[in-house]
DNA sequence: AATAAAAAAAGCAAGCTGGATTGTTTGCCA
DNA sequence: TGGCAAACAATCCAGCTTGCTTTTTTTATT
């Protein structure tokens, strides 16, 4: 808790007061204690910003602690002082990356023009590219180490997995926006997931020289059997 | 014990020292030099083995030198004498884990009764069902641990790339003769990326509890895929 | 040649060291 | 007092070294 802030009265802009806990959002000016909560938050989220870059060039195993710190320029005592322990670290940037991750994909999705009557193939065929796009951001990369990591240590799996149900169901809610068109929930939410699979899927498999070739294939056949739900859907002869 | 005939000669009665009396196993006692090698031989594979256990267990990153060795039941010190470093285990674990893996498909897929005139919808199921049985195995799992740390170790990258093109082009091989109705060959290529890469995505993706429950609905959901093209090939009218 | 003895090599066990990494402590500054 | 810096202590782990036991090969003796 800490409130007070007296010191209001420091040179920048002042506007501190209100007490509240610290932590979590800082984003959202009003809240900050106006005192050097801010430049904290900062230096928080530069820290998680770096940690994801690192996981990313060096995978999260080989992520020391004296790296994040030197790739966010803060020293190593600094980092101590925000993220008592490597593993708060790595909890805290499991939450950095949920929010940015689904703003991403929500970014690369919003930019399908969505006409208003009916899907064409070749919308079709967009938005599975941009599953495919999406697998290879930094982001959905760092989350993968993570995910890998979990996998044997059980209190990142505790983290990856409360926001794991929330990402999913924004996940969803997100492609029906995009897809108002839809009709049956149940086959759209089918279709989903198998797209998010296959991209997965083909976003851990080791990156051969003939990477982007072989997503261009699949994509396409990907792309034949959505088509082909859709239809079948728009046709509501079953269900 | 063997009985080592081949050397000849040498009159083994009553060499004032015997071998051990370890002799177990040693079916096939006359490789070229003797039987130590054979010992050796039997020393790597339980090496290997334990690596993939741990793999399992901890995760490639969390796997010590000492782990392996411990669970191999062999003292440090003969595992560097058959590996000189840790890096020589873990690409030796690459090449074992190759064989391991393919056999052990293919195993799973010749289970699958291929009836001799055409696939049933059940029968696409059921290799859809044998797809996801595969990449719950030990020896994806560990696989999938080698993948990951490729991602980011140059050294294991050559190793795993080396052996990529390889298991591909028997794992299709397996395939096509599981399947030998499914004319075209180009489809059945597509069906079979396909499903490998749904599966290996939902094999790595987080392990919530209803992982077994969503598998289910996946599975339908290729079967449904998988029944539909390939009725489109076996009605040859296009390509 | 046959075989016993010696030498060499291979498999193996245990301890040690240096380097890396983490978390702590101490102190400085606004 | 909160934010930060730097040195410090403790741990862990890979690889090296040393030496012992068992097997294989070579040499010597008859």
């Amino acid at each position: 808790m800490t409130a007070r802030k007296a010191g209001g009265t420091s040179g920048k802009t002042a506007t501190g007061r209100r007490a509240g806990d610290k932590s979590r959002l800082s984003a959202a000016g009003r809240i900050g204690e106006g005192w050097q909560a801010e430049k904290s938050a900062l230096t928080r989220q530069a820290i998680l910003e770096a940690a994801v870059r690192c996981f990313v060039e060096h995978g999260y195993a080989n992520t020391t602690t004296a790296m994040i710190a030197n790739e966010a320029s803060v020293s190593r005592g600094a980092m101590m002082h925000h993220f008592p322990s490597r593993s708060a670290v790595m909890n805290a940037v499991v939450g950095y990356l949920h929010v940015r991750r689904l703003n991403e994909y929500r970014a690369l999705m919003t930019d399908i023009d969505s006409p208003d009557r009916t899907l064409t193939r070749a919308e079709i065929r967009v938005s599975v590219e941009t599953a495919w796009k999406y697998v290879n951001l930094p982001s959905f990369i760092a989350y993968q180490e993570l995910l890998g990591a979990a996998r044997t240590d059980p209190e990142l799996a505790e983290s990856v997995g409360e926001v794991e149900r929330d990402f999913e169901r924004e996940f969803l809610k997100t492609v029906r926006s995009v897809f108002p068109h839809w009709k049956q929930v149940k086959s759209l939410q089918a279709a989903h997931e198998l797209v998010q699979f296959v991209m997965q899927g083909m976003g851990v498999a080791h990156r051969s020289s003939n990477r982007e070739q072989r997503a261009k294939r699949v994509i396409d056949t990907v792309t034949d059997y959505l088509e082909w739900i859709y239809l079948a859907d728009t046709s509501d002869d079953e269900l």
